[in-house]
RNA sequence: GGCGAGUUCGUCUAGUCGGCCUAGGACGUCAGGUUUUCAUCCUGAAGAUCAGGAGUUCGAAUCUCCUACUCGCUACCA
């Protein structure tokens, strides 16, 4: 049979890279082994619901270019994927496993637990609904038959929780950590369905998983310790449970903590796939795609963040990614961030893509800053400058002078390289240039030099000198290639400003 | 506190069921080289006694046990 996996974000927020790469382990598994990827989403907290996550979501996936199969905005044959579409579906099972004996009502009230919880403190200890306590508390395990209905019907306040059996070895087998054993006399009696009417996390997916024919569930290992109550869940329904595989944390880069939504900007990293703004607070948190990150690159980081292909491979597109990809080769430990290493993946692909290819990324950067120009000579300057370029947003650090030229230039290299008489040389140098119609670099190039070596001129300060007319500092790509892209004329141009400017500053 | 999981260079990791590991690669760092400049690029170096301890064994990063530390969970949140 081929697998079904999903991925299950609750919209309460920007998508965290850590459930990118949950996301991305999932899609991987799935294609790797011809099934299928849904997306549903678990919107179960309506306390915690906020507008535009889900949008964001879909659109962080487009833009990482991981599709799914199924679910919220693609449809499918097992929807409603939007757990508060299935609302009324969940109260059924919950009221089964009450008839079964599985589960039980409960009407203490969050006072009543409060209080509790306080007493227990005020002991040191720590009060836990379970089967050492639930017999001293208010629900249908210890109310009369009667009681609890009129209860019921009354319409009071309930919850419904899972009922332990008691002392029971409960084995859940993990793909990734093999067998997991704990006791049910540690477990607490978790809430399955809550007084709104919604199931907690804990139904909604087991259900849900079940009715949508999921295989596999993989997902953050901070779902680990509740596993026990969901193969006890798949037990209670008769249902066979799928397999299990908790992945490893994403921790931040300082400390050992778990990647946080403060690290990002607290570090200088995105922790989101897209920028977020927050609807109530108005804050906004960075995001990958406008920092500048290629998609193909964040993928691939992600990828090795808790996994490898057993050899030393590290540039990886989705397809090799998917051909590689095993859970067995997922690491036990959590996995630190590294922005260094994140910025050279970036740096690679950067590489790896055509000037015609960058040019679409650019045009934003440009326009950003006031400037629309040719695309031919967009692509010209793409390539001279595309190997110093770490991220997206680095072009135009590299590359402004192409687009406007410079109206200051780098103190220290004038002051080292451009000495007494150096306008009088360039305008020699310059005319040599000029000479040549059309421009010819080679020529250029080799008649520059012959005046140099003719006149014994130093040459680092010539032709550094003439950089710093076009550039306005000491650094960019070769000299007689760039003239070429910049043009002779407009050279001309700035060499005349360049030495008005510093030579007159001069006198 | 309780329960669970984890622990190899600064970081990500390789290390298939013990020997080929005097522990390999990548990022980062440092040093050279290339370059008229900066960046890129190339070459090289430093860097983990495999958390610590005890055991099993001719032999352990790899097996067993104990300890320590880190993280996660411990809500009518997911």
């Amino acid at each position: 049979m081929n697998p079904r996996v999903r991925f299950a974000p609750s919209p309460t927020g920007p998508l965290h890279i850590g459930g990118v790469r949950t996301a991305l382990y999932n899609y991987l598994f799935a294609k790797k082994n011809n099934g299928t990827l849904l997306l549903r989403i678990e919107d179960t907290d309506q306390t915690r619901f906020v507008p535009g996550a889900e949008q964001y979501i879909i659109e962080a996936f487009q833009w990482l270019g991981i599709p799914f199969d199924e679910g919220v905005g693609i449809g499918g044959d097992y929807g409603p994927y939007r757990q508060s579409e299935r609302k009324a579906l969940y109260k059924p099972y919950a009221e089964q496993l009450v008839a079964d004996g599985w589960a039980y009502y409960a009407f203490d009230t969050p006072e009543m637990l409060d209080a509790k919880r306080k007493e227990a403190e005020s002991q040191k200890k720590t009060f836990q609904y379970d089967v050492h306590t639930r017999m001293q508390m208010c629900n249908s395990l210890t109310l009369s038959e009667e009681e609890v209905q009129t209860r019921l019907q009354r319409g009071d306040a309930f919850v419904v929780r899972f009922k332990y059996p008691e002392n029971t070895d409960i084995h859940v087998h993990d793909l990734i950590r093999g067998e997991v054993v704990i006791n049910s006399n540690l477990l607490d009696d978790k809430v399955l369905y809550k007084s709104d009417g919604m199931p907690t996390y804990h139904l909604a997916n087991i259900v849900d998983d079940h009715l949508m024919k999921i295989t596999h569930v993989i997902r953050g290992e901070e779902w680990l310790p509740s596993a026990p109550l969901h193969v006890m869940l798949y037990k209670a329904f008769g249902w066979e449970a799928p397999q299990f595989a908790h992945l490893p944390l994403l921790l931040k880069p300082d400390g050992n903590g778990k990647l946080s939504k403060r690290d990002g900007d607290r570090l200088g990293f995105p922790v989101f796939p897209l920028q977020w703004i927050d609807p109530k607070s108005g804050e906004t948190s960075s995001g990958y795609r406008e920092s500048g990150y290629l998609p193909e690159a964040v993928i691939n980081m992600l990828a090795l963040l808790g996994w490898n292909p057993g050899n030393d491979q590290e540039m990886m597109s989705l397809e090799t990614l998917t051909e590689l990809f095993s859970i067995e080769k997922i690491s036990k430990a959590g996995a630190k961030f590294s922005l260094d290493k994140a910025k050279w993946f970036n740096h690679e692909y950067i590489q790896l893509k055509s000037a015609e290819e960058l040019a679409p990324y650019m045009i934003p950067v440009l326009k950003k800053n006031g400037v629309e120009c040719d695309i031919h000579y967009l692509q010209n300057v793409i390539d001279l400058v595309k190997d110093r370029l770490n991220f997206i947003n680095d072009f135009w650090d590299q590359a402004c002078y192409f687009f406007v030229a410079p109206t200051e230039y780098d103190p220290q290299a004038v002051k080292k390289r451009w000495k007494e008489g150096m306008g009088d040389i360039l305008q020699e140098v310059m005319k040599l240039i000029e000479s040549f119609v059309p421009y010819d670099q080679q020529k250029a190039h080799d008649a520059v030099m012959q005046y140099i070596a003719d006149h014994e001129l130093n040459m680092g300060q010539v032709l550094n000198s003439l950089r710093l007319a076009i550039v306005g500092a000491a650094r960019g790509p070769e000299l007689f290639t760039m003239i070429g892209v910049v043009g002779v004329q407009e050279v001309r141009n700035r060499l005349d400003k360049a030495i008005q400017t510093i030579e007159g500053v001069r006198s």
